[in-house]
This record gives C-alpha cells, structure tokens and sequence, in this order.
DNA sequence: ATATTTGTGATTGATTGCAATCATTTATTG
DNA sequence: CAATAAATGATTGCAATCAATCACAAATAT
C-alpha cells in the first residue's frame, strides 16, 4: 500500500467516524503508530483532520444548516423543557407533522423510538427518524431553502394538500397580539398548508418569543389548539392566549396550566 | 450551575461537536479540569461519550443510516474513481438528479460547490448540498425507505412527473444481458420515473457488479446514454455495453472509453 | 438550625503519549 | 541498473495527562 493511498484510506475512515484513536488506526492499516502520526500530521496540515492526544477527529468539510445549528442552542434550557412537556400531547400511533423550527427538533428528538408515522419537512428532523424501524416516515419534498434544511414552496404545498395528519407541531418566530409569525414568506404558505392538513395545532415557542415582531403572519392566536411555552411567558400574555381559546401548556417549575 | 445542569449541557455541547477537548471544556464551564474528568467519568458510564486521553467524543444515539453506511466502504476506490469521471460528464449549470446509491454519493460529494440545480431523492445527498449556497437543491418527498434514507412511492413518482432535468446518475445494484437491476421494486419504479424525467441518463456501476443478478429490473442495456465503470469490467462486458449503443466510459489507470 | 452527603480544586506520583533521531527499507528517478 | 529521495520502525528522553487522595466548600436532609 503507498503512503499516498494509505492517507486518503485514513481521511475515509476518520470522516466516516468522527473520531479515531491511533493504536486502531495503526492496527488497521498494519504499521507503526509512529508513521499513523506522520500521516495524521499530513492530514492535520491540509486542514481535514485535527490531532489530539492519542487520537484525531475530522474536522475537514462537514455538511452543516449554519442557520439552524446557530440558532440550536439558544434557550436550549427552555426549548428542552418545552419539548418534554409536547411530547406529552403525542399520542402513540399517531400521524404528526414536524416542522423546520429548532424548538420542534427538540420535541422531534424526544418522539424518536416512539411508534408513529412522521412527516415533515425538514431535513435535521428527517435525519433524526430516517434509521428508526419504530416510525414510518414520509418527507414533504420541495425547493431546500439554502442553510436551514427545510423544504417549501409549491411542490411542499402541492404535497401538504393531499396529506392528513392527527397533529402539527410549529415552531413561531415571534407573538404579537395579532398572532403567530415567522421570518419567511414562502415558509409560512407552507405552514398554512400544514395546519390545513392537520386535525389539530400545537405551536411550542419559549417565553422570549412573545412581544417579539417578525415579518410574515402565519395565523390568528386563536388558529391553534396548543400552546406550549416555558414558565417565564408574563401572565398578560397567559391571560391573552387563553382568552383567545387556546390550552396553554407551561414548562418548568411551576405547574403545569 | 448545579452539577446535573453542569453534565446535561457537556453532553449537548459533546453531541454537537462530536468531540471536545478537556481544556477547553474546563474553560467553557468555568471549573478544574479534575471536575470535568469526574463529569466525563459519568458521562461515559452512561455511555453517551467516550473519553480519550484528553477529550472526550460522542458515543450516544447517532442518527445514522445503517444499509447506507455499511454499504458505503464496499470497493471504495472503485467507487472513487467512477466518481470522478462521472463528475466529469455533470456540466456546471445543469440540473442534475442524483438517486440514493453509494456510488452516486461519491459522484455527489464531487459536484458540492459547483453551480448546479441539484435534484435528488436521497437524505445522504441532500445534506451535503443543503448548506451550500452554490447548489439550488430540490428534494423528491414521499416515503423514506427504512435504514436508506431514500424516499420512493406514489409522492416521489408523482413529484418526479411534473419535473424535468439535464441528467440523472443512477446506481445499480447488478447488470446482466437483460440490462439492470436493483433490489428494490419500489425504487425501481421511482428510478424510472426518474429515467423519464431526464434528457441524459449516466449508470455509475463497479466492476464487480456486472454478471450479478438483483430483484427488480429497471430497464434494458441501450435505455441510458452513458456508463461509467472502474477498469476491471471484462472485455466481454465491455463490447456487450458498447453494443448496445451505450458510451463507456472507464475509470483507472488505462485510456478512458 | 445542625448533621450528613455530595462536589470541588489542588497536589503528587503514575501512566500514556510524543517528537527527535537514526539505521534500514522502499519507492522513484535518470 | 545505480543513485537519490522518501518512508518506515524502533529507541529514548521529554511532555502531557491521569487518578487517587485530601482538605474544604456547597448542597441536601433532618
């Protein structure tokens, strides 16, 4: 085996991994560590690798949604709660609908093992349920609007339109006292096909999205059957959101309304 | 921070990267590196990471698509090399579509960057263009084959029969005289309304795939217009390919076609 | 409130891993 | 083919990291 091949062998098995130490990596390609450290050294200065203490991990092109990992861990502590309390409202057996948001992922990696069928129309959540043999999944296919990972426009409402579903979660960008918003306009005719396919609503947004502005309407307040928010929302906004005939849903410490 | 809180969030921050260094964890968590080793311990006793001498990697539930990626290796510099003459054939600008074999993987991983229109029915294909802001991607929804991530079935054939495009890259799973074959009848029948969908149909197949029969035959030698192949395909298959009207092209150290 | 349990940071000897070096082997070039 | 360059494995002293331990701090229980 050349030196060549055998570092384009290594690049493979530690893009493939993540992670790989260098005893195996030496046991596997049968020579010394001291010529894998070499190698690695190789690997590190072309940027695809980085060497660590007994080991490398890939760090060369990963494919990524920088928009959705960005915004992932934000009031992580908050989705995270939001996301065990909706995940109640499942039922197993049911038809469910997930969105693109980063709040619905959090609900989405919950439901994962669970016995459902899943649609839905973004590509992070489909990755999650694609290997599972406990969850039927169908994708809403679609234009990929460029680093989120979600599909939309016509081919996604075409779709929308002749699916059923029991629930729809969404994710909202911003609450006003006109209703539910999110940041983009075809995303949001797209939404409005889901909640079109489906028997019932529940929107889960945590706390710092009330009061918040964003540019494309997606519905009334009164549009949706659930609200789940963590239990900083103020209780101006409760007594809004229950007024308008909506069962809220609180996450935290508190009990639940 | 509350040691339970401290560990939740080393755990999200270790799924996240993959793999974290020690020191750094130490400095993002404001304690001893002693405290994080301790944090680690636990972790890895859960088996959610594994630690490393000075880091620790990810080692809980990772999304992964089990018949892709055992698959995938299988004559990988074969694969490799198809891949790049194949590439060759993909003009910048083209609308392309690209099924869900491991072989038209590698073609895929090729064309990232490229300004192209990329249609596809494969998750593993789309996530590698889904970040790039070079590609516009259009993903074939229906339903996703278990453990494959591919999606087929009345949505995805549906879809395909309202779109056209420049050129499809199919693998297939075997070729005989009768033409190829794939082990699926699902998939077949997405892959010919695939074939439909194209002006230019491109086979990317290794050499160990010829004389093996499969399931589910997709279409005679002469329906596509090109094959490309690694270099140990045998003379006889050779003039059978180039007989029936098809252009070979081949991948390795000798001449190509 | 006090008592008990759990967690933390620092220290120290033990363990693991490393890079420089050199003799030898392998690959490449003319 | 011989000459040259590149690659390899083993050795050795050095560097990095580790786990056990202990005194103290923080959290929890009564």
């Amino acid at each position: 085996m050349l030196a060549e091949e055998r570092r384009s062998r290594l690049l493979e098995l530690v893009r493939l991994r993540g992670f790989a130490s260098l005893p195996e990596l030496a046991e596997e390609m049968q020579v010394s560590k001291a010529t894998i450290r070499r190698d690695l050294d190789q690997l590190e200065e072309a940027g695809s690798a980085k060497r660590t203490h007994g080991g490398v991990f890939y760090a060369g092109d990963r494919p990524q949604l920088p928009h959705f990992e960005e915004r992932q861990p934000e009031q992580w502590d908050k989705k995270r709660r939001i996301a065990e309390v909706a995940a109640t409202l499942i039922e197993d057996g049911d038809t469910v609908l997930l969105d693109g948001g980063t709040t619905t992922y959090e609900v989405a990696r919950l439901l994962v093992g669970r016995t459902l069928q899943v649609v839905t129309n973004s590509l992070p959540v489909a990755n999650l349920f694609a290997s599972n043999v406990d969850t039927d999944l169908v994708l809403v296919g679609g234009y990929v609007y460029p680093r989120t990972g979600v599909m939309l426009g016509p081919y996604a409402n075409e779709m929308l339109g002749s699916l059923g579903v029991r629930r729809t979660v969404l994710s909202v960008g911003g609450v006003t006292e006109r209703g539910y918003y999110n940041s983009n306009l075809l995303l949001v005719q797209t939404e409005q096909a889901m909640m079109q396919a489906s028997d019932e609503v529940i929107v889960v947004a945590d706390s710092t999205k009330f009061g918040r502005q964003s540019l494309a309407h997606l519905c009334e307040l009164d549009a949706i059957d659930h609200l789940v928010v963590d239990n900083e929302i103020t209780e101006d906004w409760r007594s809004k959101v229950v007024a308008a005939g909506v069962e809220l849903h609180m996450a935290g410490e508190t009990d639940n309304g």
